[in-house]
DNA sequence: ATTCCAAATGATATCGGTTACATCAATCTA
DNA sequence: TAGATTGATGTAACCGATATCATTTGGAAT
């Protein structure tokens, strides 16, 4: 692999002249640009980037810590991350954590031990021990979509408890009044708020909050599925499921249809994040979207202000969400 | 942001003996090795890995280059990759491509400018004008998934051919004989192999080929959702749909099912991939099974042969298939 | 006590760039 | 023409580790 010395050797001038030719043309003559860059193509010459970015103590890299990257609403917000770090020069490498707390720990590291600038973790669990603290205090990070809000770091996240609310109060408005709810992990701070936004709304309307109607959930498809065969057993079942998240829908209108229940004539089923297989399922299904790619463009931008010191007070930031009404909810039957 | 002469000072000993401990510890004496551990502890010593790297010219950084993370055969395939890496001591850098060739080839020069060891690309496509090639020939390149059969690195792949040969022999079995099908994207060699394999078949039953029953997609559900619609349109109506992957499936199926259509009494429906949702499809989806994580296990495992140097002639592996028959697909209906 | 050997440790070159500083030549001013 | 100024280029220190080679230390053997 040749290097800068080889260019130099072979264009017949000093290796700070070829460094100067190829960082700062104007500091150079013509005469010596041509001649550098000859040699650059005779040689075949690559600059060793691991050599710059130790040099400069600057990686241009971004670690983003990605519980799944099959989640499709994750996926987007990827999408949203890339664009703006493209834009400002950054290198985006995914990290496909699984919830491991030792995966992500290892690709925390990688902040700490200068293989990257800062940091994003999309989920609200801060596993890194000590990965992320140094003698100054805390490294670079952004944590995004799924947030606590202890830490002196920015967070972008929606506003969960409103959305949840919001959706509760349109099924509420169709004349549902037994509403189930599936939940996702315990330990997401998702589950919780989304909760609580379903508490608001039934509190409002005056109805008692019934822990019966409370099924457990992991936002996949398998445990929507479960919930819902659980839900179609129910003696007095409800009229409208609300689930945490648009796989625990997916699986859960499964169900229901298996046990010949008709949706949304028979039992009404809401969702939340409108991933894109719920415009496709059968009916189309109703649920909250968010605004996934901008979470990643926010995210980006904040860390790089954080790298940058331009960021003293940690911001946090709030996404707006939209109500999706499609096929899955409708009026609740008069019994 | 300490570094090893921070620890050495601490410590009152040479920065050699610093590296030796860490590194070697049976090298240095008992009393040394617990001194440094405690100057390591006290200065809070992260070591730099991009110096460690730079100097050792050896990154352990794999790129892997994905069309989409959305995609979620692709998602287990990156666990698999993950999952062999780390056993090895290597990290994997994701960059989602989005198909965007300044992307992939951002990201491909990570490996010419020694910024990780090799990459693994999962489409065909070369699209590295020159990114990966450099004065000793190719850098180190392994093709997975999506694969072209041409240039001397390894490759990993189905026998989609004979996958797609399979399904159309079950479904002619089923008495099916005006299959239609809904293609790929012109661009992957995916589409040309299922669609020969889909012709082998029918050739070996004596049935014509109809160019007719071709319907343009490109994998997603927008697409499979439009030929759906085109086919309810046909006069002559095929009594099967074989989709050249799930999403597409989908897609078709919801079209098919707007229109009235039952599945699989009037037609019937069969997908490529075996993602999660089509288990929880309505009906559930007749599919293809590949071995997701095993191709990226052996696509990783591949790569760190040719980085080592272990490796003369490329190989070129072929994975397995499973046809899963679930109920999209039954007995055509006797016209 | 002297010699010898092995273990432990230190001094320093090195990886491939960037950059501060030094040097030199060319042009300009008086 | 001498001196000052500017532009172009070279020299070498530096980033933070590792590893080679040299040196010192400690203990055993005589």
């Amino acid at each position: 692999m040749a290097n800068i010395r080889d260019v130099a050797d072979s264009a017949g001038v000093s290796v700070a002249t070829v460094s100067r030719a190829l960082q700062q043309p104007e500091r150079v003559s013509p005469k010596t640009r041509t001649k550098v860059m000859t040699a650059v193509d005779l040689v075949g010459y690559k600059p060793n980037l691991m050599a710059v970015k130790f040099r400069s103590g600057k990686t241009h890299n971004l670690v983003v810590l990605v519980p799944t990257v099959a989640n499709v609403f994750f996926a987007r917000v990827i999408s949203g991350m890339q664009e703006t770090a493209a834009e400002f020069g950054y290198s985006i490498l995914l990290a496909n954590t699984l919830g491991n707390p030792d995966i992500e720990s290892h690709y925390a590291k990688m902040v700490s031990t200068s293989q990257a600038d800062g940091l994003i973790q999309l989920r609200a669990l801060n596993p890194f021990d000590n990965s992320m603290i140094n003698d100054n205090g805390l490294l670079p990070m952004v944590n995004a979509c799924e947030v606590i809000d202890e830490g002196n770091y920015p967070t972008v996240s929606l506003d969960n408890r409103a959305a949840a609310k919001a959706m509760t109060e349109h099924l509420l408005g169709l004349g549902h009044n037994r509403i189930a709810m599936i939940k996702g992990p315990h330990s997401s701070p998702l589950t919780q708020d989304r909760l609580s936004g379903y508490k608001d709304a039934l509190n409002d309307a005056n109805i008692a909050f019934d822990e019966d109607l409370l099924f457990p959930g992991d936002f996949t498809l398998q445990a929507g599925y479960n919930a819902g065969v659980t839900i179609t057993q129910q003696v007095e079942r409800p009229t409208a499921v609300f689930c945490e998240n648009d796989e625990t829908a997916i699986g859960a209108m499964q169900a229901l249809k298996q046990a010949g229940l008709r949706i949304p004539e028979d039992i009404s089923v809401a969702g939340f994040d409108d991933i894109a297989f719920s415009a496709f399922c059968d009916p189309p299904l109703t649920t909250i979207a968010q605004p996934a790619e901008e979470f990643g463009r926010t995210a980006v931008s904040l860390l790089i202000d954080v790298i940058n010191g331009k960021i003293r007070k940690a911001p946090k930031v709030i996404m707006p969400f939209e109500l999706i009404a499609r096929g899955s909810t409708g009026p609740a039957r008069i019994v």
